[in-house]
DNA sequence: GCCAAGTGTCTTGACGTCAAGGTATATCCC
DNA sequence: GGGATATACCTTGACGTCAAGACACTTGGC
């Protein structure tokens, strides 16, 4: 089936015949699907009262396993914000109650930043709810495309992740 | 290569062996390396002194061909922004003398938006230097696993596309 | 023709993010 | 062990986006 990225291409092709416009069929569409993702995420998050934002946060912390805390500064690392945004996350996830801070024992500069059980309660549910999204929106991929298509996007994203920028 | 996702997805099949996690493997994925791609892209389009969102509008309007104008509406379906966001686009790119506002003659609700001269040369500058950059982002991939991955995006975002939503 | 519903654009106010810079503490090297 | 440099986090102010709704015009049914 033919997308937007398809008649993108095709635009520029009338338009522009002198470039090569190869790149945008991959890269258009990496950033195109990303804009829809992050809407869908949205209102599946919804229906357990948590912004996108803050369903990053709370799984970062999940994540790290007990006792569910992390330094600010790993959090940043983490969901590619930067710190005068983080500061302000964590704030408003200490008002709610999903979080805590806590002074770092060993670095008396340092934050920790523990998950409130509330907090790891509404993480777990949000996980669930996106998982069942998620696997509605792959199902037009077979498991063998879903598998290649990971492993191609790994490609591009290991140097991004693995060279610090 | 690892890349962050796979230590994304290990944490969680340590933390939740009960949940089936692999729909992470794609499209956590696609968010992040959409996310590495706008600051690539921000950095790109500095040298042009554009921002990726002027981008954005001038290069759909350039790519509608001649005269390069279309309807407040058209740029909305094709930018993904709101009403409102598009409004304060059009008026600071007005202001930069990038496109102008023409009234609509065929419909005196409705307005055209059209693409000035130098408004046409930056979009087609920044054009070139996007391609330039994306390029050097897919030389990690071979020409056949671009079209692979191409035709494999495509399967998924081509409902959102062309289902309206 | 006229009224109701639809459409196209703009306005408003709240909000989240960023870049740049500030302060406090830690680390390195002589 | 003292001073320069690096690190960790927070503060500030400007900016772009969104959701909701206002307004003006158009279209369709009677």
């Amino acid at each position: 089936m033919e997308d937007e990225v398809d008649r993108l291409v095709a635009a520029w092709r009338r338009e522009r015949p002198d470039l090569d416009v190869e790149p945008l069929e991959v890269l258009s569409r990496v950033s195109r699907l990303a804009r829809h993702l992050d809407r869908a995420r949205r209102l599946a998050f919804a229906e357990h009262h948590l912004e996108p934002w803050e369903f990053d946060v709370l799984t970062a912390l999940r994540r790290a396993g007990t006792p569910y805390q992390l330094s600010p500064g790993q959090l940043l690392t983490q969901t590619l914000v930067t710190s005068g945004t983080m500061t302000n996350r964590i704030d408003r996830l200490t008002k709610k109650g999903l979080v805590e801070r806590l002074p770092d024992p060993s670095d008396r500069r340092g934050v920790l930043v523990r998950l409130t059980q509330e907090g790891q309660d509404r993480a777990d549910q949000a996980l669930a709810g996106l998982l069942e999204q998620e696997r509605a929106i792959l199902a037009e991929l077979s498991r063998a495309q879903r598998t290649e298509l990971a492993a191609l996007l790994r490609q591009l994203t290991a140097p991004f992740d693995n060279i610090p920028g």
